[in-house]
DNA sequence: TTGACATGCAACTAATTGGTTGCTTATACT
DNA sequence: AGTATAAGCAACCAATTAGTTGCATGTCAA
């Protein structure tokens, strides 16, 4: 309902999640450790594992990023639907 | 650019202020007095003048509400331009 | 011009949050 | 079995922030 809206905007509402969004949504089933090196690579940021592993619970728990158990891995997929239609009521 | 962004979605990312904008994109041209009845009255918020005025200052900077002087009061008004194509890069 | 009303500003507080460090668990590979 | 790699968990810290209280400024109307 109205805290899942709230729980999605708190979860946009950080730079370093929206640059976590834009790596997944132009590649796919990165691991962690790929995200992480990734987004200190390209974007010069320096934070650790840990920090993207936060910031990736907060976006799971939006419903903005699944994962699946891979063996030793966890892979992180980009999930749109939660975007869709978010920002309507206030556009005509 | 970007920071421009940023400031947007962390204006949105508060519950009051999209409630704000709620408020104004249904009735443009509220004062800070008619805005702040409205809220407590119909949301049941508790929250004083001098708080939705701080809620307004950030939405003013993020250019989601736009005010003019109006005599004695301050008119406030909704501008969702800045909304447009915010999720665009997300959304196919 | 004086009082009432609408707004502006500044200092303080409590809660939230992004980040770190350190340790543990789980899986893979030789 | 033993080591290296990927991830999970928990406690702590510093900065931000939503809210408050108190006072100042500005405008209208009698």
């Amino acid at each position: 309902m109205n805290e899942d809206k709230d729980v999605i905007f708190k979860a946009l509402a950080d730079p370093t999640r929206r640059l976590i969004l834009d790596e997944l949504s132009e590649k796919n089933e990165l691991t962690l450790y790929e995200l992480t090196a990734r987004l200190v690579m390209k974007h010069n940021l320096s934070i650790s594992r840990q920090a993207i592993a936060k910031h990736l619970a907060v976006l799971e728990d939006a419903g903005l990023v699944n994962s699946m158990r891979k063996g030793k891995y966890r892979v992180l997929l980009f999930n749109n639907k939660p975007l869709k239609n978010l920002l309507e009521s206030w556009i005509d």
